[in-house]
DNA sequence: GGGCCTCAAGTTTTT
DNA sequence: CTTGAGGCCC
């Protein structure tokens, strides 16, 4: 039985609150996680809730983890039973149940971002739309949000008649949607989506669920959109147990659709909702808490409230501006080494940004002082090409619906099977309703493919294989099947020595986790599969796989840092121009500010007891050289909690007070690009819209040309291997190609590497080729 | 068929 | 500066 005497008053009654509908607003780290794991121990040792009937929602598998983690310790019986996950692994689960009266098959496909980039790109091309006016990115962008608000393609289209641009939209829209269906695949968006549909088509099966779920827990709630809002507005609309824990001041995903109003305007939504507020701060000294306040308090429009603690004042907030995004990095990184060096520990740092490109400078010093450092976000592990085209074997060999995959592989490593065989096999899938991999299989079948068919055939033998091993073989048995029988890694060595290895190493890392994943099931009721590995790879971001034990500097965006502590935490780049960014400045919409307003809150109360602010007076952003001023966030601290520490400037910058530089050493004064006088003309002349001064972008001239010379030679060497010294044919003779069928020879020239073979065909016409690439016969 | 080169475009933030 | 897509040449 547990002790909840070591509650607040706050949180005890958060706990004790079990019935109805109750929002926490939880100020940052005043212990929400610890609020909601006692309650769900609560509802279950006190109340004689049935684990089975709980549910508890959040963003991050990391977090889910943790609320795992942390409710096993604290439940004595039935953890298991408790549905801890997250919105998109929840709908998943559902949706393998159910999906098929949305007229998908359970074993549908997850698409990531690349994955329907390339989908988008192809319905695109099939509509014939102007890619210059119709760009991929920006379609995602519109369909994403719209299925944010629920919005259907079909309700799209209807609402956009009279609109020409975006009747278009809604064209692609229909048509991406048609794909995805054909496919067997659903985007992000369209888990949520489909499965508030779902439930909306079939009350039987909402009824379940309603049943089953009879008190749910949502985390970070002010992050959730209109579509996540439906959902659990459904699955609770029962009982009406519903507990949302949250903080409108970090509320940091607009931009992906969170919708602010859920959180404001919860107790309307619910009628007879509860209201409880954790205001004690337990994470942050008094100096950084009160630093962020003072930020937060200039926004309009929130919950009024104060966080406080009993923490000690701790030492101010410290903050330094340097010359250079170059010196900035470097400081940095000598910090931590002089307080590594004198006892403090790698894994007590994060350094924090606000955009992912900050991040190679912060490695690259990291580098040069020997500070062991992890890198969460930027390229996603699972977006690695070797990681995408063992994951597309994987999806190929498990479902074979999925196009993309498919596609993706089938001349990975090379099979010589190009743009035109593949191009053929489309269009016969098309035209007779079948999958991709299905048509492959039928090869046999398809006239256009001539001599291309072997080939196919070849691969397809190789797929069905790894399907039967399938019945035996581990998933990371497989994977280096794959990798080995098909020649793939042979292919990655031959390519390129250095880089293969890593990419290697990137499978093996991959192997790795499919090991961890099925001993993670060893004893579970469900056995490993390779659909549910794929689903779990779909699903992870970066964040999670961060391990807390490691003794490394932990380096990522302001956004991946939410939900997590430091001891101690450096804010970098806190510059007006990038954050807030540029965007957001010259925005009409004042609420894009208040939106960095709170990142840069979130950003704050993740110290808990030093943090750093630091800024560069130049930086190169896109390839050009910006000259900017500190962020408006950092005047915002009150004076008494802020230490400046500003280092004096080559470029001495308008009207900042110069101190003497009391740590980080930087390396002087290097200069780059522009002299010192443009340096502080430009921030005076601020006119609408306020953009910092620009150098023109270093344009510089070839390279390097002398090395052509010797890659000719090692080019030519190659070439000559492959080049015929004869043909078996001469001017006159009659010869077939697989492509244009039968001709007559008009001419042969001999070039330097190559014969060049002009042919009149009897259907195709007269065609100029080359002999290696033509494989003409005589015939 | 495909490698290599040139040119253009692009940058928040992510489940 | 770095990535992507198209064009050219072997």
């Amino acid at each position: 039985m547990n002790n909840y005497d070591t509650l607040n008053p706050m949180q005890r009654l958060a706990v004790e609150t079990t019935e109805g509908p109750v929002l926490v607003l939880a100020g940052a780290g005043s212990g929400k996680t610890r609020a909601l794991t006692h309650r769900i121990a609560y509802l279950i040792e006190e109340c004689g809730v049935n684990p089975w009937n709980i549910m508890a929602l959040t963003f991050t598998n990391k977090a889910a983890g943790e609320m795992r983690e942390r409710v096993d310790n604290l439940v004595e019986f039935g953890a298991d039973s408790i549905w801890v996950s997250t919105f998109h692994s929840t709908c998943v689960r559902i949706l393998r149940r159910h999906i098929e009266c949305l007229g998908y098959s359970t074993n549908f496909t997850i698409y990531d971002s690349d994955d329907q980039k390339t989908m988008m790109r192809q319905v695109l091309k099939k509509l014939d739309f102007d890619p210059k006016q119709y760009k991929e990115r920006s379609i995602l962008a519109t369909i994403s949000s719209l299925k944010d608000e629920l919005i259907s393609a079909e309700d799209f289209s209807a609402r956009s008649a009279g609109d020409f641009r975006q009747s278009r939209i809604a064209e692609a829209y229909l048509e991406y949607q048609a794909q995805l269906r054909k496919n067997n695949a659903l985007d992000f968006d369209d888990l949520i989506m489909k499965t508030v549909e779902l439930f909306r088509v079939n009350p039987e099966v909402l009824d379940y669920y309603q049943e089953r779920f009879r008190y749910i827990m949502v985390d970070e709630y002010q992050d959730t959109n209109t579509a996540q809002f439906r959902l659990i507005e459904l699955l609770s609309a029962k009982y009406k147990n519903l507990c949302v824990v949250g903080d409108d001041d970090q509320s940091i995903y607009k931009f992906r659709g969170a919708n602010i109003e859920n959180i404001l305007e919860f107790e309307s939504a619910f009628p007879g909702a509860k209201v409880i507020r954790l205001e004690q701060n337990y994470r942050s000294t008094g100096n950084i808490l009160n630093a962020a306040n003072g930020v937060i308090k200039n926004n309009a429009g929130r919950k009024d409230k104060t966080l406080w603690t009993e923490n000690e004042e701790g030492i101010p907030v410290v903050f330094r501006q340097y010359d250079t995004a170059y010196e900035e990095a470097d400081a940095i990184a000598v910090d931590i080494r002089d307080r590594v060096d004198s006892g403090a520990a790698y894994s007590d740092f994060a350094v924090l940004y606000r955009t992912n490109a900050q991040s190679r400078l912060l490695e690259e010093k990291c580098v040069n002082r020997g500070i062991p450092y992890r890198l969460v976000g930027g390229v996603n592990f699972y977006q690695r090409k070797e990681i995408k085209d063992i994951l597309s074997y994987l999806k190929t060999i498990d479902n074979g619906l999925d196009d993309l995959a498919a596609q993706r592989i089938i001349n990975v490593p090379k099979r010589g099977i190009g743009a035109t065989t593949i191009g053929r096999i489309m269009v016969y899938a098309e035209a007779n309703d079948m999958s991709f991999y299905e048509a492959c299989k039928a090869a046999d079948r398809i006239p256009s493919l001539g001599k291309a068919a072997g080939k196919i055939r070849g691969f397809v033998t190789q797929i069905q294989s790894f399907r039967s091993k399938l019945a035996y073989y581990s998933i990371g048995d497989l994977i280096e099947d794959i990798v080995t029988e098909t020649g793939y890694g042979e292919e990655l060595s031959a390519d390129d020595e250095v880089a293969a290895e890593t990419r290697l190493e990137n499978i093996e890392e991959l192997k790795n986790k499919a090991v961890a994943y099925e001993e993670s099931l060893e004893d579970g009721e469900e056995a490993p599969t390779l659909s549910g590995f794929l689903e779990e790879v779909a699903l992870v971001a970066d964040v999670d796989s961060m391990e807390d034990s490691e003794n490394r500097v932990v380096l990522m965006t302001l956004h991946s840092a939410k939900g997590l502590e430091f001891p101690r935490v450096y804010l970098a780049g806190m510059e007006d121009g990038l954050f807030p960014g540029m965007m957001s400045i010259n925005s009409d919409d004042p609420d894009e500010l208040e939106e960095e307003r709170r990142l840069c809150y979130v950003g704050i109360t993740r110290a808990q007891k030093e943090l750093i602010l630091t800024c560069a007076r130049q930086r190169m952003v896109n390839g050009e050289t910006r000259f900017q001023k500190p962020s408006r966030f950092v005047g915002e601290i009150p004076p008494m909690y802020l230490h400046r520490q500003e280092t004096p400037s080559m470029f001495s910058f308008g009207g900042v007070p110069v101190k003497p530089m009391s740590t980080g050493g930087g390396s002087g004064f290097r200069t780059f690009g522009r002299p010192a006088q443009e340096a502080f003309e430009l921030p005076k002349k601020e006119k609408e819209p306020y953009r910092p001064w620009t150098a023109p972008a270093a344009r510089y001239g070839k390279a390097i040309s002398g090395d052509s010379g010797l890659k000719e030679t090692y080019i030519g060497k190659q070439f000559s291997v492959s080049k015929a010294t004869s043909l078996s044919y001469g001017v006159g003779d009659r010869v077939s190609h697989v492509k244009f069928g039968e001709g007559t020879v008009v001419d042969i020239t001999e070039q330097k590497k190559d014969f060049e073979v002009t042919v009149d065909f009897d259907k195709a016409g007269r065609k100029r080729m080359y002999a290696t690439f033509a494989k003409l016969k005589r015939c």
